[in-house]
DNA sequence: AAGTAGGTGTACAGATCTGTTTCATCGTCA
DNA sequence: TGACGATGAAACAGATCTGTACACCTACTT
């Protein structure tokens, strides 16, 4: 195994076990144990754990962009579609027999210190979250996209976050779904700001 | 100190750091030292710390719906005015300088196993909180209460979480009031399945 | 006034956790 | 081939954590 390979394998196995057990709980050697990796080799990538921490939230952000984006765009082309997809593909998501929440939120629960390099790295990720859904609805002829994308996002994160309470056995992301297509509609017989609305829009 | 205060102040002290630090990193030895109590009258009380965890999620349930859900009824007698009213006491609870997000979604992530004592506490809270929900839900003209009700749950669950990350320096109270007056606003003009509807309902 | 339940304080045991160190080994590139 | 950086295995250090043991104190009840 290649230097890199073995980082970016410890990375993956920390982001799993963080994932199922939560941080404290998650001790280096049961990492490396699972890793199949020396404590030396990871001391030598990683000069803490919480450096090891900080890099499996900044690996998953990317690991999140091309799986859960990449499978709602694969979904539909049209941005209507593609924002309730959102929910049908967040929906298989929970439903994984290794659901366990979203890395982000758990990751703030045991680390709320104010302005950590932890906080910041989870409140980028909702802003890439968040621009990824108002893309979408900047998309739709709405008068406030922004408004709207804020309001989707919260449902998906209430949606998650209920999921995972549950432990995916409810259908969350359905009723999260009727009420993004409600709110979606009421957006949209709200009056235009201005006349050259819709760029490029595709409403059923 | 009688003795049932000594094992309330032990409770409460424990909610507020759990909230603050976690549950993994707080040590038993804090919560002693915030306290002021002993070690042994811990141990009198509480047979382990994961029993001390439990009377806490199990307390801090008493304590949101005296708090929270009295401050919801306070505000209004109409049901319509108090489903939203929801979010004006979320907003005032996210701003306040101590907020450290939900003590159940909190626990979830550090405690994942699937049928544990805890996640039953946290499934039992969020039922009641949609309960409470719920039957404001039916006291409004709408055809699925219940629908209503989860959905206006879920923006509760992703305000909560999304002020969470952000420190309360957002607008997620804001936004999920709108979202919610929306969705209400589109359930009430959809059809009701009965002629006797409403039962006692009181619409503005 | 005395007994007793409950409490304090401290020391301790045993486990676990992070991080370091030592020494041997492997792989790769010059 | 030889050298060097990366890795493995394991022991170790120091800290921390949960939970227990022991001796003594306090406050309330009878």
């Amino acid at each position: 195994m290649a230097r890199l390979d073995r980082r970016e394998h410890l990375i993956d196995t920390a982001i799993s076990l963080f994932l199922c057990n939560g941080y404290h709980a998650t001790g280096i050697d049961t990492i490396l144990d699972k890793a199949g990796v020396s404590k030396k080799t990871l001391y030598h990538h990683f000069r803490s754990k919480d450096e090891l921490i900080l890099a499996a939230l900044k690996k998953y952000d990317g690991i999140f962009r091309n799986n859960f984006m990449r499978q709602v765009e694969a979904r539909s082309e049209q941005p209507y579609e593609r924002l309730l997809a959102i929910f049908d593909v967040a929906g298989d998501w929970f439903s994984q027999n290794n659901f366990y929440g979203c890395l982000y939120i758990n990751a703030i629960g045991e680390f709320s210190g104010p302005d950590t390099a932890i906080r910041q790295v989870c409140m980028e990720f909702k802003a890439l979250l968040c621009r990824f859904i108002e893309d979408l609805c900047r998309e739709l002829p709405v008068a406030e996209p922004l408004t709207l994308a804020q309001e989707l996002a919260l449902l998906l994160e209430g949606a998650i976050v209920t999921a995972q309470v549950s432990q995916g056995k409810n259908h969350s992301a359905k009723i999260a779904k009727t009420a993004a297509t409600a709110l979606i509609a009421q957006a949209r017989t709200l009056p235009l700001p201005d006349a050259d609305q819709a760029v490029g829009s595709s409403q059923p």
